[in-house]
RNA sequence: GCCACCGUAGCUCAGGGGUAGAGCAACUGUUUCGUAAACAGUAGGUCAUGAGUUCAAUUCUCAUCGGUGGCUCCA
């Protein structure tokens, strides 16, 4: 999907315009019981939120486009006026979302009374009969929208301002493009999504189900799923050794305490499960593992300077209260693998270190053919969930920062994204389709060691807190594996692949060649499988093509007398007959290129 | 957690105030087959759960649970 043009001038003007017209078209429907909220261009089109009298569903969406539509042919031109404030809040004296903008256009030019522009004036943007507290800019005249590449999407609830304490409007997700063709192509990508959707393939596949006996966000992995987690867990265990991080092992419950000393608690108590109590000790399952690793930093003795780094790593399953509305699939589940690792280090290690956790996770998702993604330094705000050490943040962010500039490796900066305790650098790739998901994860941490007293003695005979570096490279093992699925769309590479070759017999009498055969694959470690149902052939090809299970072994009479066998790949490829030598090499070529 | 929608066989779905149907999958039998679905038969559902309305509820109403699209949150 080309997104490029996200940000190009045009398309905002486009989309932004065409979301005034849906307010105008939904304003209309509900003349004078509506309230208008805010409706901006986003990546792909637009939406506009509104406080309407009753409930909105799917199947209003075509009267509103019909509307839409119509207000488009009219061929109104879009007018830009300023007007002061006064005159703002007449003309939306019965808004109140808008003269809460009103307000703080007002209150921000106040505090910028030094500006030359003190105005205070607000602009309107006003076509047909609708009129819009807005900045712009517009397409000049609604002819410039060609009504065939519009398409309404869907209705959801949206809290004004995104405050999660304010009343919850509804919102209407469309889609606007130059053409139709682009329309298509992008409801193509939608659909394509779809088809993709790990959940789907998952059933499919028979990788992971979910039983609400077991309980919401609780996945349950086959045999398939399961090989496929140990191999991902597996590769990542080598490649952290190779990189000379240390695996430990810290359990599933800790002491509620622990969580009050780290800060985790008065942040995230409503994200633990309740508390398990014995007598006047509570315990909680282990939502992440910074206190544990740390906690054992400590059990194991004074450290010296010449020790560090010290490298934890740990595929911890952590268990996070999420709300319910949040779950999704893999991608957000209650019980999760964390490829977590805690780096304690001087802070003349960080640059270092940073750089050693970036090649690891460049290495990592670059083996997952994730070669498209940006990096996102996260500072903290004005919120105050942020722990409040100024100085200590400062340090925390001028470290990440000049390790960052050490890689030349690009990255932007958002505010309000970081952890409560450190800046992070995370990772977000863009997969086949274009979608983004935040994988890997860097955070620099000058809290919590205090917190938790860790020490280390330094050169000069002192004592000195470590620095910690919290580092995930895959983030979760069941999110990574959703977003991989979808990634290859349950095509695996081989490597990964549950099932990689199926014998697949013509007759009955070939079973005891097909025997034989699985002794040979599985001995050399290929995870093979026998088809052995009295299904014809064809039908076992179909369903071993469905499965997407990499090579399937055709072995009839033929291959039988002259000990081969026939290689038939996914892709619908009759690689011909093969001794079982050839296939094999064919198989570890395939392996070694990284497939 | 919030707003909206949804929940019928293992899966995909149809139906609809008078206690249910298809395809695929499963099972049994026949078939032993040459690169994407052999044929026949059998079995399988308190229509998510609970309550209410009704002579009668799977269908209508409410609640609960679960899921989906978003919002919020994500150590």
């Amino acid at each position: 999907m080309n997104t490029s043009n996200t940000n190009n001038e045009q398309m905002y003007r486009l989309r932004h315009s065409t979301a005034h017209i849906m307010a105008q078209a939904v304003t209309e429907m509900f003349a004078g019981e509506i309230q208008i909220a805010i409706g901006p261009p986003i990546e792909n089109g637009f939406y506009y939120d509104f406080e309407l009298p009753r409930s909105l569903t799917d199947d209003d969406l075509p009267e509103i486009e019909k509307r839409m539509k119509k207000i488009i042919a009219g061929n109104h031109d879009f007018v830009r006026t300023e007007v002061d404030i006064l005159q703002a809040q007449t003309q939306f004296a019965k808004q109140k979302y808008k003269l809460e903008l009103i307000d703080d256009i007002q209150n921000n030019a106040e505090m910028h009374t030094d500006n030359d522009n003190n105005q205070s004036n607000v602009t309107f943007f006003s076509h047909d009969t609708f009129t819009d507290l807005c900045k712009g800019p517009h397409i000049d005249n609604t002819k410039e929208i060609n009504p065939k590449a519009l398409k309404l999407l869907s209705v959801a609830g949206a809290y004004w301002r995104g405050d999660s304490k304010n009343t919850m409007l509804q919102r209407i997700y469309g889609t606007i493009w130059n053409t139709p063709k682009e329309l298509r192509k992008y409801l193509w990508t939608l659909e394509e999504a779809k088809k993709r959707d790990h959940r789907k393939i998952g059933t499919e596949l028979g990788l992971f189900y979910f039983s609400s006996d077991i309980g919401p966000g609780l996945p349950l992995f086959t045999p398939k799923g399961e090989t496929i987690r140990n191999i991902m867990e597996s590769y990542v265990r080598d490649i952290q050794t190779k990189y000379g991080y240390k695996h430990v092992w810290t359990g599933h419950i800790v002491k509620e305490d622990l969580y009050k000393k780290s800060g985790h608690y008065d942040n995230y108590e409503d994200s633990m499960f309740p508390a398990m109590i014995d007598s006047n000790i509570k315990f909680r399952l282990k939502p992440m593992n910074c206190p544990s690793h740390m906690t054992l930093y400590k059990e194991m003795g004074k450290h010296s300077y010449r020790d560090l780094p010290i490298r934890f790593a740990e595929f911890a399953t952590l268990y996070r209260y999420e709300k319910s509305g949040e779950l999704t699939g893999l991608t957000r589940v209650r019980s999760l693998t964390q490829d977590d690792c805690h780096i304690f280090c001087t802070p003349n290690q960080i640059q270092e270190e940073f750089t050693l956790a970036l090649n690891l996770i460049q290495e990592v998702l670059s083996r997952y053919q994730f070669t498209d993604y940006k990096v996102r330094l996260s500072l903290r705000d004005d919120d105050g969930k942020y722990v409040k050490d100024d100085a200590k943040w400062k340090t925390a962010e001028k470290a990440l920062k000049s390790a960052l500039d050490s890689t030349n490796i690009d990255y932007y900066s958002e505010t309000g994204e970081a952890a409560f305790y450190g800046p992070k650098a995370d990772f977000i790739a863009r997969d086949v389709l274009g979608r983004e998901w935040q994988l890997s994860t860097i955070q620099v941490d000058f809290i919590q060691p205090d917190r938790l007293g860790l020490t280390y003695h330094g050169e000069d005979g002192e004592e000195h807190t470590p620095v910690v570096l919290h580092r995930a490279v895959t983030g979760s093992t069941e999110r990574f594996l959703g977003v991989v699925i979808e990634q290859y769309a349950g095509s695996f590479p081989l490597w990964l692949s549950p099932v990689q070759t199926i014998i697949i017999p013509i007759t009955d009498r070939n079973l005891k060649y097909c025997d034989h055969l699985y002794n040979q694959l599985n001995s050399q470690n290929i995870r093979v499988e026998i088809d052995s149902s009295s299904e014809r052939m064809n039908a076992k090809i179909r369903k071993a093509q469905v499965q997407k299970i990499p090579y399937m072994l055709i072995v009839g009479d033929k291959e039988e007398q002259n000990n081969s066998v026939s290689v038939r790949s996914r892709s619908g490829d009759n690689i011909g007959t093969k001794s079982l030598e050839e296939f094999l090499n064919i198989f570890n070529e395939k392996l070694s290129a990284g497939d």
